[in-house]
RNA sequence: GGGCGAUUAACUCAGUGGGAGAGUGCUACCUUCACACGGUAGAAGUCGGAGGUUCAAAUCCUCUAUCGCCCA
């Protein structure tokens, strides 16, 4: 095995160089007024969380954005911050409260749970945080701010105590989405819908007067029977003329409920047209009975057993249970009448995946309907706008539907809601067993105690964070709210309080609104839409002005990737190599799967997703895995093996060729006179457009593939290669031009370069920038992270010189061509003659690029001019405008290079067919752009050509003597 | 049920009206002084299907099939 120690290893570099940038204040930004100020904030992940694919993708965008638009020389500020991650963080730290101690949250109580969840954040709550250092985010970390921050949870006292002053925060008994694991409520946005292959249940409710006739109904839920308060019928469903406003035994329970009329609940063409109401159960039902003013009968305990409404040997069975006893039951009874299956999307918990019920309870809600429209306004007016734009339908569908938003949680670790009650005043309230306050739905209350409401004590708008004294009514003490609001209603004022608000701050003043949010699909209507209402609301202006909408990392199959299904991998670990164990939950039982990674680096593995981005689409990032004996799993992603390639590329050149052959050097005075150099130069400008137009428009994917065929196929493999001759040689002018040229080109790559991969570009720039010094070329600065991007103004487009040096670079093709399609001539074999016929205005370059075409050929000899005669034993081709001979004594056979030759004439005559086609068509010729037919017919006379050349050169094969 | 997106080479994907592209993989050859994490060449696609608009369609329109995501 061959010692490779100039190989490119990213762990040697990686945290030297960040580290550096860190303490250089690289990162920093504060505000100021000399310069453009540019800032992101970043969607905030969970404090439980742990780094995986979708947020390397999402965070490696805004790094990009972020470190372009420094290197633009704007005040650049991308904001760091944690959510605290309400239901998430108190479920983990109560599973190890449980795992450790053997006690529940109930056991030690709210003030103990938050401290061990304090304790828990302090100590874990900084592992993403590290994971996105190793990404090589370079956010301003000094500013890194958590949702329970005082200065954050200043803002969302503030904003809950304006809205409620102004009415458009409410409390109220209504019909929530519960979790029976959690015990709390859930807005509609932490719902999983999962198709369960449940039954549809047929039951038959005799009538209270007439036992022998009944009514059947169907439902899903069986159990809900029991906390019915209806049957509804369509008014004009002729079967139930006879029996509207009788009333029927609900069975199990004994008691009657009256057959009612609604138009909305009944569909008639279903079923039997009659349907049960369960009112405190079904958000449907509730709607109906609400509508006709129907008793609503809760059957639930907060944990999903059943309560003291229901018949008592229903009491105290979970849910499920009682469906199965319920089900039972009715069997026995003959009121069974049919058992369906059937399919069903049935809401279950995003964190738990417990089925969620829906519960009655009392509730605090904000009012969408006036924020809403602040939000769509700023959509419609393009205040906001959305990259691709076709997100905005989905935001502003969003907007026209969402309910009003349900805020409470009955959880203890968040920001706790700033409303305090009397209890010895106020009805609506109470003191439970344990000493704690509870909240009464309307139901519960008891109305012989006190007939007046009695309004909650919050503080004045004025001065939001003063907890009231006491009760203004009797002077008793006050109790405050047991909930705790959604997490999400702190994220939405993640953009104003993480700049200060409420206080006007400087920050606010300069950052704010801010420029661009990144986020992923699925989070734009929850997250996106209510930070756009708040900033709207309470600022008067957008929170960004673009919102970049981006894909989802898919798996090899196109299922979401995530690390809890077993199909995703630790970002962290395939850039530094090392091993996991992951469960695949996809598998039945699921399968524990031991995984080694190899080192990718944070360049390659930032490269190889961002060169996939493009415009929104999913990506699905290919995992290939082979088995060890062991029954392990070597895992490898051809992505990101692609940008580990790519960087032993731009190190290869950089340290082996660059850098070597510019020692010493004198830089060239006043523009290069040779073609390559203007070719190069010229090459260089259009992709320094090219590039930044691509970031311009958030086409990360783009950008990454100009760059990359500019630094592989324009620099490394013809640009160097043809500079090799004069890089190596004795004429120091022209020595001094190819040199110059070579390392100002590099010098504009790797700041190209550098927002995708920034590790390896500026290690290489520390030894680029001491070259450049040392002689005499511009300074260009300590750290390419704060060099200025490069300018394509100043650098000449040559297109004369493109023209010449792309002519030979098609002649060179050729030859390597024919090389390569004649197996008798070895690869490693020099060509002892090529001859390039050629008209004279091409001459320049063919002498030019003598030495390194002879060199890229690997030929001994070269001929050219303008008055070649073609030998009679050669092969032949037609490339960049001229003659492409390579004679063949004692090469070759020429039947293999007849068949070359045969080849060569069937493609072209295959495009010359659909030329001449479309010349033959009288509409084409009449109808299309005059420049469109001259192109077709430049494009025939170049292949009538082309075919006619290689046909003499074939027949002069066929009619020589035998080759030896 | 509603909305959005995808369908292009073996695989993963670019390509929005005028000569089908990239990366990987595959085949053959090559370690010559940056790189075998390399070089050179090659093979490989009726652009999901049907219809339409147009002188011209992978690209625009309609229908349709399959898959995915979001919402209900």
């Amino acid at each position: 095995m061959k010692d490779r120690p100039d190989a490119y290893d990213p762990s040697r570099i990686e945290a030297q160089v960040y580290g550096r940038w860190e303490s250089d204040g690289a990162f920093r930004s504060l505000p100021g007024k000399d310069r453009t100020h540019f800032c992101i904030v970043i969607p905030p992940p969970n404090v439980t969380g742990a780094l995986h694919m979708g947020h390397a993708l999402n965070n490696s965008l805004q790094d990009v954005i972020i470190r372009y638009h420094r290197m633009l020389g704007e005040n650049t500020l991308w904001l760091p911050g944690v959510d605290h991650a309400g239901v998430a963080t108190q479920s983990v730290v109560e599973r190890t409260l449980w795992e450790e101690d053997g006690k529940t949250r109930y056991d030690v109580g709210r003030e103990a749970l938050l401290e061990r969840i304090w304790a828990w954040k302090e100590r874990f709550g900084g592992r993403i945080v590290d994971q996105l250092k190793i990404l090589g985010c370079s956010c301003d970390w000094e500013r890194t701010r958590f949702t329970m921050d005082e200065g954050l949870s200043k803002a969302v006292r503030t904003v809950f105590v304006r809205l409620y002053h102004e009415g458009l925060v409410y409390r109220g008994t209504r019909l929530v989405n519960w979790c029976p694991n959690h015990r709390t409520a859930l807005s509609n946005d932490e719902l999983v819908y999962k198709e369960i292959r449940g039954h549809f249940w047929h039951i038959r409710y005799p009538l209270a007067d007439d036992p022998s006739r009944g009514v059947v109904v169907a439902t899903t839920r069986p159990e809900t029977m029991l906390g019915d308060t209806a049957v509804a019928v369509h008014p004009r469903d002729g079967r139930y003329s006879d029996i509207r406003g009788r009333h029927v035994v609900l069975p199990l329970t004994g008691r009657t409920i009256p057959v009612v009329e609604d138009e909305i609940l009944p569909d008639p063409e279903r079923g039997t047209g009659a349907v049960k109401v369960t009112p405190g159960h079904d958000p449907n039902d509730y709607a109906c009975g609400v509508r006709l003013g129907l008793p609503m009968i809760n059957i639930l305990e907060q944990d999903g057993r059943l309560n003291r409404n229901v018949p008592e040997q229903y009491r105290g069975l979970d849910r499920f249970e009682a469906r199965r006893r319920v089900v039972e039951d009715l069997e026995k009874q003959g009121l069974l009448l049919e058992t369906e299956d059937h399919a069903h999307e049935v809401a279950h918990c995003y964190r738990c995946s417990d089925v969620i019920e829906p519960y009655l309870s009392d509730q605090w809600f904000v009012k969408m309907q006036p924020l809403v429209a602040l939000a769509r306004k700023a959509g419609v007016d393009g205040l906001v706008r959305f990259h691709p734009p076709s997100r905005l339908k989905q935001y502003l569908d969003w907007l026209d539907t969402t309910p009003d938003w349900c805020i409470s949680r009955q959880i203890w670790w968040g920001h706790r809601i700033p409303v305090w009650y009397c209890p010895s005043c106020d009805p609506s309230v109470r003191i439970d067993d344990h000493g704690e306050i509870v909240r009464l739905t309307e139901d519960q209350r008891d109305p012989s105690a006190m007939n007046a409401a009695v309004d909650p004590v919050v503080p004045g708008a004025q001065d939001p964070m003063e907890d009231p004294g006491a009760c203004p009514a009797c002077g008793g003490a006050l109790e405050q709210d047991p909930d705790v609001l959604d997490t999400w209603f702190s994220s939405q004022l993640w953009p104003l309080s993480t700049l200060g608000w409420p206080d006007e701050t400087d920050d606010l003043a300069a950052y704010y609104p801010t420029n661009v949010l990144v986020t992923a699909r699925d989070i734009i209507a929850l997250w996106v839409a209510r930070m756009v209402m708040m900033g709207m609301k309470f600022r008067g202006a957008q929170p960004f002005h673009d919102v970049y909408v981006h894909g989802t990392i898919l798996d090899e199959t196109g299922d979401i990737m995530s690390k809890s299904r077993g199909n995703g991998f630790d970002p962290v670990k395939l850039i530094q190599g090392g091993e996991d164990t992951l469960v695949d939950r996809r598998k039945d039982p699921p399968e524990e799967r031991r995984e080694h990674y190899k080192a990718y680096g944070t360049d390659a593995v930032r490269y190889g997703v961002l060169s996939m981005a493009t415009a929104g689409q999913d990506i699905r990032l290919v995992v290939s895995r082979e088995g060890r004996s062991d029954g392990s799993w070597d895992v490898e992603v051809p992505r990101f093996e692609e940008g580990r390639r790519f960087c032993n590329k731009i190190w290869q050149v950089t340290r082996g060729v660059v850098l070597p052959r510019s020692e010493g050097m004198t830089p060239a005075s006043g523009p290069s006179p040779f073609l390559l150099d203007r070719w190069m130069t010229s090459r260089l400008a259009e992709g320094i457009d090219a590039v930044t137009g691509h970031l311009e428009d958030y086409e990360i994917g783009d950008a990454c593939s100009v760059f990359y065929h500019l630094f592989w196929d324009d620099f490394c493999s013809w640009y160097v290669e043809m500079a090799k001759p004069r890089l190596w040689g004795d004429d120091a002018g022209a020595r001094s031009h190819a040199q110059t040229t070579m390392l100002e080109t590099l010098t504009a790559l790797l700041r190209l370069m550098h927002p995708v991969m920034p590790f390896i570009t500026e290690s290489l720039w520390q030894e680029v920038t001491a070259l450049r010094r040392s002689c005499g070329l511009e300074d260009l600065g300590d750290r390419i992270i704060t060099a200025a991007w490069p300018a394509a103004g100043n650098l000449p487009r040559d297109p004369e010189a493109e023209r010449l040096v792309e002519a030979v670079r098609a002649a060179a093709a050729a030859v390597n061509n024919i090389r390569g399609e004649n197996p008798s001539i070895k690869e490693n074999q020099k060509l002892p003659h090529v001859m390039l016929a050629a008209p004279l205005d091409l001459m320049a370059g063919i002498d030019e690029m003598r030495e390194g075409f002879l060199r890229f050929v690997n030929a001994a000899t070269l001929t050219s001019g303008s008055d070649l005669s073609k030998p009679d034993a050669c092969a032949a081709a037609v490339a960049g405008g001229m003659d492409v001979w390579v004679p063949l004594e004692g090469l070759v056979d020429a039947v293999a290079e007849m068949a070359r030759l045969e080849k060569r004439i069937a493609a072209a005559g295959k495009k010359l067919e659909t030329v001449e086609r479309k010349l033959a068509n009288d509409k084409f010729l009449a109808k299309a752009p005059e420049e469109i037919v001259a192109k077709e017919r430049g494009k025939r006379d170049e292949l009538l050509q082309t075919i006619e050349k290689l046909r003499a050169s074939l027949d002069a094969l066929s009619l020589s003597p035998p080759l030896s």
